[in-house]
DNA sequence: ATAAGTTTGTGCGAAGTACAAACTAACTGC
DNA sequence: GCAGTTAGTTTGTACTTCGCACAAACTTAT
């Protein structure tokens, strides 16, 4: 399948994008910014400044960039004769009369984003809307010890069954996978249970057979994205997704981008140490945060301390028998959140981005485990006048936010908000 | 004292605060890119590889750049009718002949840099060059219990009389400052041992008093900015600045500029924690890495360990000691590099930043502690393909780079190379 | 010695961008 | 009906980068 039509005004993919390539020929390391990139720019600031702020009309984009308001018009001219953008119903006129604002938002029936959530033994390929919603989601299946052309047939299909059924041609497809990913190259590195992807280079053979751009990133940093664009961290310029579960993992949004480390490999928080010479970790070494905040230890924690069914315990169950009475249940639930808090304490005492917002088990504790999370933060962290951090759990379902945090890589990287 | 020329080009220190204010004052939060801005932002770009690089001509920076070398010139001119820049002799052609090039680089007499450093109960000032070079070192003493009229008095007076040495108006006063900073608001938050320092709005009192940029961070972020621009950090897009002494301490250099966090408040490193529920810290928490890795420790476990002067053992002496052959030295060197080696695995887990330069007591140590710790970083972190961590030490002399960076820190914002 | 080839650096016009001023459109309040 | 206010557009200006052409200065081959 191939998509041909391209909006006329350039987003800035291709030519920062050639640029770059041409400055990295050059091994230079400074990139000036040219003229045409500056509009490709101003227009990806104006999408996000929408974005993050809901429909809003030339004149109130204007005020918060503070520019010009012809600069305002000149940006949005061309997204609304492309369709891109559409004007709505004029507004009543708050105070003291004149003319009426025409908020202007994305268009409904604007190209979508392809969005692609890969975990071991399962694919799941859908569009995204770029007000957040999700539509012709697929699912498959793979083996993960299986064949990489099988893997690869099982993906063109699923992707394309999904593609297929958008009426334009989508900005891109975007990939959130588990396991260690090289965002930079845009390859698998490795995957835990799912060896056959390993040192796949996905990217490349999806832009091939699709004929579109095509991003990858790691679970962690889909999540992320996913607050980012469409969850509570819309309109934020500094916050970390953390997500708790079989393994710790963390994304973070720094000044206004999504913080991705050479070849895309910060944030693995799970093996940053908490306890030196703690208890093993499955990394070989010990005292991980890993040990002793994710879901392995809470089962053995649960087990020990004698409660029900402690194989399948999880921070919604804790929670939700720690309500209704149980004292252990509430001891385990202060326990697991004091150990979870640790690891945002550290990313609290080094980055200092005072927002974080929880995905995975913890996050189904709900407002309750993100309190406490919040107030055992408070206590372990160095004091700041007028510091204040908060802790949020993402309300929507975890595989959501993941597939729109996939989408909203596409939207990242084609918005091009980095100079 | 107060000085009027300024360059008649604007390398964006008006333009762009002037708009971030006015985006700030309505609330915005994105800024688009003027047209005014964007030549500031390249004149700050060519400036920067003129410094990562070293003499380059015209020609070189074009593709350094990967611009049109009519653009460099349109830039250089001015700088070099300012004399800002000069025009090095042509250097031989290399290959193929050809008009041999004409480097340019900074000019010895161009403005030069105020820099102050400030620690508990000492004032130092300095004018630094644009090559590097330090001039006319003043030192003072104030009372760090002592009335606040007086402080401002000495370090008024320090700075008149390094900066009356100064053959033009400088471009900036930068100062560094032990303690917490807040460096968005440009005041001193608190300081241990010098509490007239608390709550001053020094920013604010010099560039009334010099009329001039200026500029605070606190001591770690220059000595990485010190590094990025004069020291093993120059030319590097991503790296970590480690200090370790009394405290710890860090920062960052990340995708190229200088992480502040908000209000200034990223690299807090002393006080992450390592040990779960360990010794107690200076800051009332358990723990931290302080606790296990600054010269406290070292001193406790050297009267344990029976090593002789124990009160003022340094990682200097350690190495020395280790060297002449004492094994309790050896044995006491080796397990302080692995508990500094811990923050930096935090580090490199969190951020991958992949090249840390060492500062303090550890920095004494020389090549023999960097290169312990670099081994003990790479047993501990979790290895990804390719990846290759470097840890260096800082040769010069630990206050010349801090003098130096707070210099840089001018360079940093007056270039204002973030957009 | 001469010619050819190569590289550097500089005018000049074109294209693209943001901005300021002045304008029209539309609504409120008296 | 008219003044006042706000939204959005038109027009002209200033600034920046880019591509092309060209002179200057050097090397190499004949």
């Amino acid at each position: 399948m191939k998509f041909e039509s391209q909006p006329s005004y350039s987003l800035g993919q291709r030519t920062p994008a050639s640029r770059e390539a041409a400055a990295g020929e050059s091994g230079g390391n400074v990139t000036l910014v040219s003229q045409a990139a500056l509009g490709a720019i101003n227009r990806g600031r104006v999408l996000q400044a929408l974005y993050d702020n809901g429909p809003k009309s030339r004149a109130d984009l204007a005020r918060l960039a503070g520019v010009n308001r012809t600069t305002i018009t000149g940006i949005v001219q061309p997204m609304i004769e492309d369709q891109l953008l559409v004007e709505g119903d004029a507004s009543p006129s708050d105070v003291k009369g004149g003319k009426p604002a025409r908020p202007l938002y994305f268009n409904h029936d604007a190209p979508m984003l392809g969005a692609v959530l890969l975990l071991p033994g399962t694919i799941q390929a859908c569009l995204v809307a770029l007000t957040g919603e999700i539509k012709a989601v697929t699912k498959a299946e793979f083996d993960p010890l299986g064949d990489t052309e099988a893997f690869i047939a099982v993906m063109t299909k699923t992707l394309t069954a999904t593609l297929s059924e958008a009426q334009q041609a989508p900005f891109g497809i975007g990939v959130a996978s588990a396991g260690m990913i090289d965002s930079d190259n845009g390859t698998i590195l490795t995957v835990n249970l799912a060896p056959v992807l390993t040192g796949l280079p996905l990217v490349a053979i999806l832009q091939e057979r699709f004929s579109l751009p095509v991003v990858i990133d790691h679970h962690p940093r889909a999540l992320l994205v996913g607050d980012r664009w469409f969850g509570p961290g819309r309109g934020q310029q500094n916050f970390a997704a953390v997500y708790t579960g079989e393994v710790l993992g963390g994304a973070f949004f720094i000044d206004g981008k999504v913080y991705r480390g050479l070849a895309g490999s910060g944030g693995e928080l799970g093996h940053s140490v908490v306890q030196i010479d703690g208890a093993l970790c499955n990394c070989g070494k010990h005292g991980c945060w890993e040990t002793v905040a994710a879901l392995p230890w809470l089962r053995k924690e649960a087990a020990r301390m004698g409660l029900p069914h402690p194989k399948s315990i999880t921070c919604a169950r804790l929670v939700k028998e720690a309500d209704e009475g149980s004292n252990a249940a509430d001891e385990l639930l202060d326990r697991y959140t004091r150990n979870v808090a640790f690891g945002i304490v550290n990313l609290q005492q080094t980055l200092s981005l005072n927002s974080y917002v929880l995905h995975g088990d913890v996050a189904g504790g709900g407002v309750r485990a993100a309190e406490l999370i919040r107030q055992h933060v408070e206590q372990l962290v160095v004091k700041r006048p007028g510091q204040e951090i908060s802790i949020t759990v993402n309300g929507i379902g975890e595989g959501h936010t993941a597939l729109r945090g996939a989408a909203g890589l596409v939207l990242s990287s084609h918005l091009k908000l980095v100079i």
